[in-house]
DNA sequence: AATGAATGAGGATTCATTCAT
DNA sequence: TATGAATGAATCCTCATTCAT
């Protein structure tokens, strides 16, 4: 019986996806082609199409695993730490290739409403418990809240935005030029925020 | 052959542009198709293409626009009121389509190094300009070294990539939803900045 | 101002056509390929999809064109000889192409409600036609009821319907063979009818 | 190698052609896939492979069962009853799926000299038989020649074709619409053939 | 005997672009 | 100057078929 095992099963389908998110950091969703992804994981193209029913099917899931990736790095409860720790993988070369895919992600957010649904529900998680964090007070003693922002009676949610849009613009810049002093930005920031430098 | 004047020479490129904006702040630059700009400008795809000789040409014209545009709109020393309301700008319901095509044009600056190029200098020159001020210090009475930022020795050249990451963010999170509180937003932002709220 | 005149756009529209019934009167509508058509019609691919928007489409206006083709043939007020005539012209060695397309029309009619709602109108209408002749008693001198059909009382709904089942068959029998014997089939039918024979 | 018995191997290769003939019938060869005959079968594609050698001979395999079933329903020497009560099974809804496979069949018959090979001599069998009753006169007592039809002098094999040509067109005009009214049908065709209405 | 994962050529359709008018 | 008809390579996807297990 040549019912592959499920181990098997969702390493091929790693296999595709990671190809694909290479071909889709490189040229973007729209400019790589099918062909382009199966030349890069070495299958033949009615294969892929038995893991993934479309190509906006496969992008979908490549969308949402990219931002469970994230969130997955940033814990369920994350502390100002762990902001600057995602912020300090943005320097990472070998991260590269996320960077780049994730700005075609929030590109390909703007069109598609499936895919901005993901989007959003990937940013709107984070920014919740951000924002809970900094409202929090006395229990966010190790939290974003830590520091400056939490004293000045600024608006959590807003403050926790512009904590997003930091990271956002960061891995915009970066993937952009990989010179980007990120130690410098990371510093800067953390002088900004009022917070101990590390 | 009726030569035409430069005038309406111009316009008429205009008016291509702005459909072509139009298109691709919608769809992508990839999934706009050169027809669906034929289209939407109403000129014949014979016309279109001698105003521009492809589409990547069409690209790089629209791109260079688009940061024409926010360059003149920050002004040639750009202070911290220039810089809010340049925040502000963004949650004017008029400008979404400028934000969506904003972000188009950074996802293609990722695979297209002429693009890449265009961005760059379109997002360095007010960097430069920001740190300058900011590094200035007495001189800097009305830029945005206005406040805790250029007090605690931070270095301006990272302090102004941060304020642009913020401005990218921001432009971000517009895009994909229009109902983010950008007053709020700017509120915030003033505060963490310890510039008098206006 | 390329803009071709109507005559030069119908003339075109009408080739693909024919290049299309070819094929599909040849290979079935699903054994034909849009290169087959394509190649026959000797236009490009893109030109023959401004015409006809998809290949269900061309199959739709083939099989109307086809329907349309009939009625014309049998005139807005069949006689006897006139469906006479049409059973002759089924014999006729041009006629070949355009059995087979027949053939082709009705088992597309089986999968497809679109086609089947053309080729039902097509045959009722007809229909309709002779039932009305046989049935008016005095005023079908010169229609199918001359002769036996009319006088035995029988159905004149249902023997419409027997008058295009046999004109069904021999176009499916000719389509086959085309050495079956029209001149003795009309012969036979003809005493059949209890009509004169021409 | 547990050998299969000649029983269950003729049933699995009989579940197998049922389930291609109801795709088939609703599909069209052409349109239905070996992909949907094997989704309908429930059987592993490999092993529709070891029973039919490709999608062709299984639709010659259908074409021919499909045959043999309507010659096995006229027995061997068909009676005008015979005749009658073929065209009234016409009528029954559990043959609708015939009637449609029918259709396609004919239609097959039209591209491919093999299936036409297998059509012609399905159908020139119950001719031959039919126009020999024709022939045959006082023989004929229970045979087709029964009324009116044998006693003109018209050729019997040109009126076995209309007799076989009435059939095929009650079949076509049944398979697109089940609304038709077999018995009026049957009734005026009795009438037609000067035979006593049963 | 039986499975269903795997293949890659071929399917319909769209695309950026050109050119005759 | 301006048109839009025309091109054909490239797109996404499906298909009949095979083969390792």
């Amino acid at each position: 019986m040549p019912k592959i095992s499920d181990a098997k099963l969702a390493a091929r389908r790693q296999q595709i996806l990671d190809a694909a998110a290479a071909c889709f950091a490189r040229d973007g969703f729209h400019r790589a082609s099918m062909q382009d992804v199966v030349r890069e994981c070495g299958v033949s193209a009615g294969l892929v199409y038995r893991y993934f029913a479309s190509k906006d099917e496969m992008i979908a899931a490549i969308v949402a695993q990219w931002h469970d990736q994230r969130r997955a790095r940033l814990g369920p409860e994350p502390s100002t730490e762990d902001y600057l720790a995602l912020l300090r993988s943005v320097g990472e070369p070998r991260a590269r290739d996320e960077l780049r895919l994730g700005v075609q992600v929030w590109a390909e957010a703007i069109r598609s409403a499936r895919i901005r649904d993901v989007v959003l529900s990937g940013v709107d998680g984070p920014r919740a418990l951000a924002a809970r964090a900094l409202a929090d007070g006395p229990l966010a003693a190790r939290t974003l809240a830590n520091g400056a922002l939490g004293d000045r009676g600024a608006d959590p949610d807003a403050v926790a935005r512009i904590l997003i849009a930091i990271y956002q613009g960061l891995v915009l810049q970066t993937a952009w030029d990989e010179t980007v002093d990120n130690e410098a930005f990371v510093r800067a920031l953390t002088a900004m925020l009022g917070a101990p430098a590390d």
